[in-house]
DNA sequence: TACGGGAGTTGATCTACATCAATTTATTTT
DNA sequence: AAAATAAATTGATGTAGATCAACTCCCGTA
């Protein structure tokens, strides 16, 4: 039953109408993804709150020949559509999600968050502050694509990978989340090429080590906190 | 006693304790600035809730070496900070936020906003209908900085200026607010050489009308539109 | 009416990163 | 394990937009 266990360590699902977990339970939708699959597509209608339960989604915007941006990499426990649900009438999705690795969700019939946002004020502040953080987020990203150029961009979004899901090793911080050269670059608004061309460079400066040539070990956290700046 | 008249118009605002608007005008703090001058600075603590009631603000942010970029044009009837101030201990402000010309703001304490929030559901529920609009503006913004060259950039940037704030002129519909083009290329990350150049083909090209070198006078909308695409 | 300073404009040159192309190395699939 | 396919790497070349520098226009002030 760690499924329940998972749902208690969620504020906003603690609260859902229904006196026990049980109750919430049958209120919720499993689903599951395979690589690749999309959650959602933008454009369609947004009818529920989603909650990850496991895996990894990628939130990425394409660009009408069909360059895409990653806005950001959602990791279990994380809740998403908390906005989209609240405006009135029919609303649709600002972008696309879609899953990195097998992926399972929980989700919430739209009509029942809204009842729920109603009947629990803390609920409805935490969403506001979970979307205030989104926002900083999101603004940081702006700056970063604005002004920063590709190395600092680079070293920060290793950094924050790491501090997010970064893994002690002998060699350094592992970085437990296989993304290709590819999606980094769609992370970064840079080539897969230039992605690669960084990388090597930090790996000469000793500040990456490659275990095997594949996973990301990060050698040296203050020289990249030095570069991310 | 326009004054009132205004607040009347924000939902929020109308929602503040007490039972009359004389009674929410006790509550609020009115402020004013010249132009130039910081409402807020990125690092200071977030303590008050703003409402913009005349001016315009800019809400931008530095870089290190000095660069910046400008997130957000904040014009009269919008609200700013509503999501700082709900984070449980102190919070700085993640930006800065300047005005553009002679701004007069509304401000309400921090501990009043939160207790409005508190008993008042559908309040909460627009600012979580805000700040998810914000969150999109935000990802757009994201989405334009990487994946579109200058050009499209500028036209998609005429464009939202001149739906929110255009006005019917015999020439084209001329954008009511007085930017540099330097306040216009940090909005879109160029220099304001790109900035100049680039207005200077749109005139060529008929899609813009220079009424008197300086003002914004748009001719062709659907040519923009075109290639903001 | 002249003066001064900031904003706008234009041209010449430079550069970070994209693009294109070829090759190597992983990862699936059979 | 071999074949097929996808991802990573490296080098050569191209380009959008930055940078630098000069000049002009405008607007406020004396």
């Amino acid at each position: 039953m760690d499924d329940l266990d998972l749902l208690k360590t969620v504020p906003l699902l603690s609260f859902l109408p229904g006196d026990t977990l049980e109750d919430i339970r049958t209120k919720l939708v499993e689903q599951h993804y395979e690589k690749g699959e999309f959650i959602f597509r933008e454009g369609e209608k947004a009818e529920w709150f989603y909650f990850l339960k496991q895996g990894a989604i990628k939130c990425l915007k394409y660009a009408p020949q069909g360059d895409e941006l990653i806005l950001k990499i959602l990791l279990p426990g994380e809740m998403f559509c908390c906005e989209s649900v609240t405006f009135e009438g029919d609303t649709v999705h600002p972008g696309n999600a879609q899953s990195l690795g097998p992926t399972t969700v929980l989700k919430l019939n739209r009509s029942i968050y809204f009842e729920c946002l109603h009947q629990h004020p803390p609920v409805t502040m935490q969403v506001i502050s979970y979307l205030g953080n989104r926002l900083k987020e999101s603004q940081d990203l702006a700056k970063s694509l604005a002004l920063d150029p590709a190395e600092t961009r680079l070293a920060t979004l290793l950094l924050r990978l790491a501090e997010k899901l970064g893994e002690k090793e002998p060699e350094g911080i592992y970085i437990g989340i296989q993304l290709t050269r590819q999606e980094i670059a769609h992370m970064i608004a840079v080539t897969k090429e230039t992605v690669v061309r960084i990388l090597t460079r930090f790996k000469e400066q000793g500040i990456l080590f490659a275990h095997s040539g594949k996973k990301l070990i990060i050698a040296d956290m203050d020289a990249l906190k030095q570069l991310a700046s």
